[in-house]
RNA sequence: GGGCGAAUACCAGAGUGGCCAAAUGGGGCAGACUGUAAAUCUGCUGGUUUAUACCUUCGGUGGUUCGAAUCCAUCUUCGCCCA
């Protein structure tokens, strides 16, 4: 993988990092497509409408379904999907959070009982690279945990510890490791440590110190304040190679995005605007609405006017809440193909702005907007 | 004309002497959602700006009772059956 700044603003960075799947213009939002499907979502909308360059899958999740022989079968995941554009998957480390009733932590990795029919899978630092290359994703993620953002000092500590021996394993298995469709496939570290200054600075090292194609940074909007957020990636991205894609896992809201472009991240995915558009929840540069509002029965202005998909003024404000409020599967797409659009125009947009030189400006006036409530 | 049954909050529908401002579901209104066990979840939904408090309410009216959505009488409306 080659990553090449072509302008910076600050710590922002406007880049392009290369896979065999094609070129991936930064900073980039990942749609999250977990099972093999960003739900509600087509992948030629997710191409034409949305213009989405990299989606996300999930090693955890696609393991259990459709299993690593079917995709081997399909030839891999981007067959499988019919998504030709780059893949990310996730190692299953946010799973030992959101899935934690569901898992016991031991030193050779991660004990799942699964949450479709309690059957019990072990995944390991090893094998979850084993399922990535099989799934065939360009981009793999090493298998972490990812500790609560309440987590005490002492189990940070304890946590970051096994997270770093399990990222030696995987590392080293990576290493020894070929991919199994011809096309190349890169592994990124992941950062941890909570909100602990002194261990996030440890991870950076650490991390820092393999040399991979990207690092992520992990563990973050997990229950913690949003200044700690905040402050955690300042305090990563000073170790972090510069050179290098930064990963930033998880995040976020619109403004959350803006800000973590500010401090130097390049890439970042959430579940954000897919699930909240399927709970009627938009986000415009003019702020949020909730389509299940009275507010809107009787707006029949366009969706979102002169937003960036062609459904933003196809339909009216109105149409879109009779849809949400009975019900209708169309209105679950349309809010999350709007969200996903918005989010992509979002990152081209503070891409564009870095390019010209007035990043700051545009991202304060942004963050402010973003945040409002319509 | 006669007999039987039923009328409960926006709707449907429990409740058949005090623990009832009244279960539950739907609808309505609002909120939450951050590497997806989520087309999900939570709250409110008679009034009093707060309430473990008070007031008004279970078709109408009148009664019995310390106390009635619940018992009695009567009226009204609806449904079913018999002429």
């Amino acid at each position: 993988m080659k990553f090449r700044i072509e302008a910076t603003s600050g710590h922002a960075r406007a880049g392009v990092f290369t896979t065999d799947h094609g070129d991936v213009a930064t900073p980039v939002f990942m749609p999250v497509g977990t099972v093999a499907s960003v739900k509600a979502v087509h992948q030629r909308e997710l191409r034409d409408d949305i213009k989405a360059r990299i989606i996300l899958g999930n090693t955890y999740h696609l393991y259990l379904r459709p299993g690593t022989e079917i995709l081997r079968k399909a030839g891999g995941l981007h067959k499988f999907m019919g998504w030709e554009r780059p893949i990310l998957t996730d190692s299953g480390g946010f799973q030992v959070f959101s899935l934690s009733s569901q898992r016991k932590l031991r030193e050779e990795g991660a004990l799942f009982r699964s949450h479709i029919d309690g059957s019990k899978h072990l995944f390991t630092p090893e094998n979850v690279v084993d399922i990535q290359r099989t799934i065939g994703s360009d981009i793999m993620m090493a298998l972490d945990e990812c500790a609560p953002g309440t987590a005490d000092y002492d189990y940070a500590a304890r946590s970051l510890q096994l997270t770093h021996r399990w990222l030696r394993r995987g590392w080293d298995h990576y290493k020894q490791t070929e991919p199994v469709y011809g096309h190349y496939q890169s592994f990124f570290p992941i950062v941890q440590g909570c909100v602990y200054p002194d261990l996030r600075r440890e991870s950076a090292e650490f991390v820092a110190s393999l040399g991979a194609d990207g690092n992520a940074i992990g563990g973050l909007a997990v229950g913690e304040p949003t200044e700690k957020m905040y402050e955690m990636i300042e305090v990563v991205n000073e170790i972090l190679p510069s050179d290098r894609p930064r990963y930033l896992m998880g995040v976020g809201t619109p403004a959350n995005i803006l800000e973590a472009i500010d401090r130097g991240v390049d890439m970042m995915d959430c579940v954000m605007p897919t699930r909240n558009g399927r709970n009627g929840m938009i986000f415009t540069r003019n702020g949020i609405m909730n389509m299940r509002n009275r507010k809107w029965a009787d707006d029949f202005a366009p969706l979102d006017e002169g937003g960036p998909a062609w459904i933003d003024e196809a339909y009216s404000r109105a149409y879109v809440r009779h849809l949400v409020t009975t019900g209708e599967i169309l209105g679950l797409q349309i809010c999350s193909i709007h969200n996903l659009a918005f989010y992509l125009w979002l990152v081209d947009e503070a891409r564009r702005h870095i390019v010209a030189g007035d990043f700051p400006e545009w991202k304060a006036d942004m963050v402010e907007r973003v945040c409002r409530r319509l």
